[in-house]
DNA sequence: TAAATAGTACGTACTAGTTAGTCCTAAATC
DNA sequence: GATTTAGGACTAACTAGTACGTACTATTTA
C-alpha cells in the first residue's frame, strides 16, 4: 500500500467515525505512521483530503451498496430495494448504530459553512433518489407495488425517511427504528 | 436583561446555527459582551452551558410547536398534524433552510460521543414521537385518518422523515423535500 | 538524478479553563 | 450610628494545550 493510499484509508475511518472538524491532521499522520511533510506531499490540504475520501465514499456505495441492490436487475424491484434495506441495516447493526451515515453526517456537519461539501453531497443525494425512483417505477410497472404512489414524491420520501431514521437509532443506539421502518415502508408500497 | 440570560441567548443562537464544537466560549463571551470569568462564574463548562441550552430549546419546542399543534385539542387530528409541518416548513424557510433541525443537528454531533446529550436527546425524540402517535391515534379513531396503519409504527416514521428530509432540504438549500414530502405523508394517510 | 519520505522545529491562531483580585451592597457587629 | 464582614457579580491577564500548515535539512528509493 503506497502512502498516499494509507492516509485515505486511516482518514476514511477517522472521518467517518469523528467527523471532519473532530479529526485532525495529527491524528490521520499518526495512525499512517508517515510524517507530516509526507502529508502535505499529497494533499495541499485537510479539506482537500477529505474532499478526496468524500469522493472515495460514493465511488464505493455506488458500486457495493447502490448498484448491488437499487439497480440490480437480476432482482425484482421488490427485491432491490428489500437488499438495499437489508444491506444498510446489516452496515449499522455491525456498527451498534454508532457513528450513523457518512453521507448524513456530513452535510449535517459541514453544508451549512461549506459550498464544496454541500454540492457534492446535494448531487450523490440527488443521484442516490434517481435510483430509489427507477425502482420504484419499475415495481409500480411489474405490479410488485402499487401504482398509486408517485414515483419521485416516494423517492424522496424513502432517502429523506431513511437518513433519519439513521440518525433516530443512532441516538437511541437501538437498530430498531431503522429496521422496523424501513420494513413498513416496504409494506405500505405493496398494498394495494 | 442579566448577563447569565444573554449567554443564554447567545449561545441558544449560535449553538444552533454552527453546532456544538465550533461554537467556542470566546465567541460566546464576545457577543455577549461580558468576561470569560464571568461566564464560568454561572457555569462550570461549555458542555453544562450547552447542556442549559438544549434543556431551553426543548422546552420552548413543546411549548410552542408541540402543545400548540399536535396537542392541541382544539383542533382535529388532522389540523393538528397540518399546522405541525406548517410550523415546521414556515421555520426552515426563513432560515433559507440553512441550520437544519436543532435537535437533530445536536442529536448528530453529539450523540456518538457524549452520553448526557445522547439520552436528552433520545428522551426528547421519543416524547416528541409519542405525541405523533396519539395525535394518529385520534386520527384513525375519528376517521381522518386510514385505519390500515400501525400508529405507533407510523409515528416513527414520521419523525424520521421529518428529520432526514430537513437535513436533505439543508443539503439542498430547498425547502421542497420538506414541504413536499409532509404533504404526501399526510395525503398518505388519509387515502382509504 | 529526481521523486518520495522522514524528522523536527516553528509560527500563528485559537481553545477551554484558571487565577487572583476588585467593586458593591447588605447584613452583622461594636 | 459607625465599622466590619460576607458574599454575589464581575474583570484582566494568564496558562496550557491543540490545530493547521510551513520551512528546512537530510535520507531513501526507483
Amino acid at each position: 500500500m503506497t502512502n498516499k493510499e494509507k492516509i485515505l484509508k486511516v482518514a476514511y475511518k477517522i472521518i467517518y467515525e469523528n467527523g471532519y472538524n473532530k479529526t485532525s491532521v495529527d491524528e490521520i499522520i499518526s495512525k499512517a505512521k508517515i510524517s507530516k511533510s509526507n502529508f502535505y506531499y499529497y494533499f495541499k490540504s485537510k479539506e482537500s483530503l477529505a474532499i478526496a475520501v468524500l469522493d472515495l465514499r460514493i465511488e464505493q456505495y455506488v458500486n457495493e451498496i447502490i448498484n448491488e441492490t437499487l439497480t440490480n436487475n437480476k432482482l425484482t424491484p421488490l427485491k432491490r430495494l428489500e437488499s438495499f434495506y437489508n444491506k444498510v441495516v446489516k452496515f449499522h447493526k455491525k456498527n451498534e448504530c454508532k457513528y450513523g451515515c457518512p453521507f448524513g453526517n456530513l452535510a449535517n456537519e459541514l453544508s451549512g459553512k461549506n459550498h464544496k461539501f454541500r454540492k457534492k453531497l446535494a448531487a450523490f443525494f440527488e443521484q442516490w433518489r434517481e435510483k430509489i425512483e427507477l425502482c420504484l417505477k419499475d415495481g409500480i410497472e411489474n405490479k410488485e407495488f402499487s401504482d398509486k404512489f408517485n414515483p419521485k414524491l416516494f423517492s424522496e420520501i424513502i432517502l429523506a425517511h431513511l437518513e433519519g431514521a439513521i440518525l433516530i437509532s443512532k441516538t437511541y443506539k437501538q437498530i430498531n427504528p431503522l429496521e422496523k421502518g424501513s420494513r413498513e415502508i416496504i409494506k405500505l408500497l405493496k398494498a394495494a
